[in-house]
DNA sequence: TTGCATTTCAAACATTTGTATGAAACTATC
DNA sequence: GATAGTTTCATACAAATGTTTGAAATGCAA
């Protein structure tokens, strides 16, 4: 096992390489540069390039779910084994926002890292996140326990917009930001995570009488 | 000029190879194998490998925009220049559904080449795509003209939701059908389209006060 | 210290890659 | 049908990249 230093000086180079520049352009030569170490190491450590980002991606992962649940059980716990939905969807968009939102995103590794993986989709890491699916069944399962008459469908879609706006917002921020001039306050966290949470509740709605009275509500309003 | 057949013929192989295989792992060698031309071809008819990327996507781009508009323009024109707003987007995430999503989808190159551009995303394209945000505009305008008590945040949110929530949908399409164990449809193009567009006319009402009447009746009927 | 396993290192390897070159083939104009 | 411009082709180039190798260094137990 020995000190592991070498491993480690590996494992946050590439961390943080890739997160300023991307999968694409930096190669095995510019970490072991930015870790002070040989260029075998790599190989010696990790087997290959692509094991070593597995493996950062495996470990943001796990950090991502295991907070994820943690708030999911928070939510439930408070409604003794129901959550309020918003709760819910909350712990399913907040962590991931949380973390790679915010003006201190910068200087957080991790964060910048993780919206890497948001951007670009490197084979390594889209084999991995397919078993993403065992996670989310976690949320859909807490999702049906507080709106049981809902259909399946209908909890199915709310999810997938639910993270779609999370992950939109962490992937396109900067033409979010652009396009509105900066009137669209990215910074405030927060505040983003009511936003999405509001209407992805909303979705979970989309095919009820309720959404729709409110959809005619509109139109009236616009005339 | 001459007859340009090599050059379409490159371009034809190279969409199709991109939408197969992927930006990654396509080489120049592959395309022009797959167009039965020489190497040196591409360099001489593009100049760069970058470029051919590039004017591949400009023109599926420029596709996508022209309908885009022009679905815009029609529902305008049936309001006299006020567009219902469920109309409006419509035209903004509809041609990306319509052209991504569906069980023909396998047999159209342009559509699974424009999914590729959705998942991946390589320097090139990413370049291009930054001067997307003055056709966005045009989209905000029209709907400013729909609901113009609407402040502009509000506008900008819920644009930047719907296209969350279609490009998600193109880029997650196979992972919201094993979730949902095939039980979301996505086949039924003009269901999801109906169903982004009801998700994202709530979204602009998001801060409203009609949409906190409604998160509040989900919040007694989940009790 | 000796011996053994782990780790580091410099160097080389083997491909793969996009691009450049210069001659040949082709085309169209006069 | 000669000429000039365009296009095609085989081949070479140069650089980059992940990986391997075998020896040197290091750590550690007996």
């Amino acid at each position: 096992m020995a000190s592991d230093q070498t491993r480690s000086a590996i494992l946050a180079a590439a961390e943080r390489l890739y997160a300023d520049r991307g999968f694409g352009d930096v190669t095995l030569r510019d970490i072991v540069a930015e870790a002070n170490v040989n260029l075998a190491a790599v190989n010696y450590h990790f087997g290959s390039k692509d094991e070593l980002i597995a493996e950062l991606f495996v470990t943001r992962s796990l950090q991502l779910n295991r907070e994820r649940l943690r708030e999911l059980r928070e939510a439930e716990e408070a409604g003794n084994g129901i959550g309020d939905i918003a709760d819910i969807l909350r712990a399913l968009v907040g962590p991931t926002l949380r973390g790679c939102l915010g003006p201190d995103t910068q200087h957080s590794t991790a964060a910048r890292f993780m919206i890497r993986v948001n951007i670009e989709s490197v084979p390594a890491i889209r084999r991995i996140r397919n078993r993403e699916i065992d996670h989310l069944r976690k949320f859909i399962a807490a999702m049906k326990r507080t709106l049981p008459e809902r259909s399946d469908v209908e909890l199915y879609w709310g999810l997938h917009f639910a993270l779609a706006m999370a992950q939109q917002t962490v992937r396109d921020t900067e033409r979010l930001t652009k396009l509105s001039e900066g009137k669209c306050d990215v910074d405030d966290v927060d505040g983003v995570i009511d936003r999405v949470v509001r209407v992805a509740v909303m979705a979970l709605s989309a095919g009820d009488a309720t959404s729709k009275a409110l959809t005619r509500a509109m139109a009236r309003e616009a005339r």
